[in-house]
DNA sequence: CTGTTAGCGCGTTCAA
DNA sequence: TTGAACGCGCTAACAG
């Protein structure tokens, strides 16, 4: 194993001082001369000189690192976030700490305080913890904040908002317009901004109709990966074991769920659409796959990471405090597993 | 924005030495009386004292961070790897830094570059880069590398490695035992060792079988995140078109592109496994989702990245040369995507 | 233009 | 048991 060198190293070896070799090797604006940086990047080149982060950083006081925070990158909405935030990290030549919470706060505290301890100063996260104390006082001590999916409601965090409540009102117009009246919305537990804004924008769509909401509300989550398909095969089975008339739509809170009720009702012998309809929200690349492909709303999550970044990266450049936040709207795709009622 | 403190600041207040300080504050086993202990470790809490890494990793040399590589996340097979590995890191104190390399070798060695510069001394890398030289370089420097799925062939790089030709060679005989004679085999393009074995495992089975092979393989990869679904469409259409005896069953080199097989069989009005059998490889959650539910070969993802993590820890901490290496065996799942065609 | 010097925050000899 | 002093690798202020 080959030791490394440093530039007291190429300092000697260039018979020059490690000033003259720090200007040069980190592509300083200070003048030297043109022979000398010739000779120094020549003999850096031939000795395979490496930079240590740790000793700029550490004079510099910037890691060109910022965190992200998801509850999971196994599913498909985080991990297409995460790409979308890498990619803009990448070209402006910061690197990705990735971390999962599992949406368990402490996990996601000690994940916050550890990231700090390493001087990343910008914080990509989708947070369910309802204590931010421990957050507000990083950012009081000059952590950047974006909050992604989940709002936080806090002044000096940034967010890239999505708006739930008119995704969830539009999907239900929809399926209003198609002639449905009995339309039931499942979903995992209410314990969360997004899911809650969903839930509003279907009861406010269905009142506004002077329809009948009908809720079928999920149990404690896990996070065994098929927890949002077995759900949604749960719930359907509650629904279709009511009492009264069946719904002739179901809405899902998200694409997974939705898959997991068209796998239930088919396994009942029921058809998507022809016996009922199914809607789904999320707009992931999956649900063009499904037979019958799944209609949805979409949401931009790698437009959403890319925001995000992009964001974040402005707050650290120009230190300028949280900007007001952007609110992408939801569009609605239609594929083919809601059916025409109307004549 | 307020200053943190340091072990200094913290060592005035205390009225001791910065040295005390620091061997109170990182739990060093040099003693200290348990007053001055006492009295250091309250004023740390009191002025809410946060350690700045960055001066430790520079004087211990540990940066506790180790890189993984992978060429998207967005892929349920790499995302699982990934919070395997993550889920070892965070019980040893480790953090990730994740890169998407996209299979671009040039952004792979960039990556590489960026990590090393920032003192990471482990990797978990799926390459398949062909030119190892800038790799093998810092290996030299004392990089730690173990590569998962993509096998490297090196001589300091432990591999975790799944028995690809064992995989093919079963799930073909799975097929075969279950009646079928004319299987087809439906790749994306063999660039790398993985799709390699595979796809010579499948040869091997129809040898000893008597059978004929019939393979179709895919041209140039994108990574538009459906492109192994619509190269799965693709290829079934091309299959469909050809001339002769059509064949009794499809298996795919992996699951999404197995989806992609059923969703163009049903477009042609083709059932799965009535008229058509299909047989998957992964065995991603998803499959079970399907309609039918996919009967593949299952890679342990999660395992793997348990195990490449594990196995990369032991090379930091005991610094001793590349394990021997794990080969992991494939399981046959068997769900309803295969249809028994004897008797 | 170049070099000398002084830290960044921390851990670790070596003396006391 | 404690503290003074040094250095990890690098940049930046100041002199020359």
């Amino acid at each position: 194993m080959k030791k490394s060198l440093t530039i007291h190293d190429i300092a000697k070896l260039a018979d020059v001082s490690s000033a003259t070799v720090s200007r040069v090797l980190s592509n300083s604006s200070y003048p030297v001369s043109p022979e000398l940086r010739q000779k120094i990047l020549r003999i850096a080149k031939e000795y395979n000189y490496v930079p240590n982060m740790l000793g700029k950083q550490l004079k510099t006081k910037t890691s060109m690192t910022i965190g992200v925070i998801i509850p999971t990158i196994t599913n498909l909405f985080y991990s297409s976030i995460i790409l979308g935030v890498e990619e803009i990290a990448r070209k402006n030549n910061y690197q990705v700490l990735l971390c999962n919470s599992f949406q368990d706060p402490a996990l996601e505290d000690k994940y916050i305080q550890a990231m700090f301890e390493k001087q990343v100063r910008g914080l990509v996260i989708s947070s369910i913890s309802s204590d931010k104390r421990q957050l507000k006082h990083f950012i009081d001590m000059g952590l950047n904040v974006v909050a992604v999916d989940q709002k936080m409601g806090m002044d000096d965090v940034s967010e890239i908002d999505f708006d739930y409540y008119k995704g969830g009102h539009q999907a239900t117009r929809h399926m209003i317009g198609k002639g449905h009246h009995r339309i039931a919305y499942v979903t995992a537990p209410l314990d969360r901004p997004s899911r809650i804004s969903i839930h509003e924008g279907y009861l406010a769509a269905m009142k506004e109709a002077g329809l009948e909401p009908l809720v079928q509300e999920g149990g404690i989550e896990s996070y065994s990966g098929t927890y949002e398909f077995e759900n949604g095969k749960l719930l359907t089975r509650k629904l279709l074991g009511r009492e009264g008339e069946r719904p002739t739509a179901i809405f899902a809170c998200n694409d997974m769920t939705a898959f997991g009720v068209i796998n239930e009702l088919s396994a009942e012998g029921l058809k998507v659409p022809d016996d009922m309809s199914v809607m789904g929200f999320d707009g992931i690349d999956f649900g063009a796959m499904m037979n019958p492909p799944l209609t949805s709303v979409l949401q931009p999550t790698y437009e959403m990471g890319r925001l995000a970044c992009n964001m974040l990266l402005d707050m650290l450049i120009d230190s300028k405090k949280a900007e007001t936040g952007i609110m992408l709207q939801p569009k609605l795709v239609e594929r083919e597993s809601v059916a025409d009622l109307r004549g």
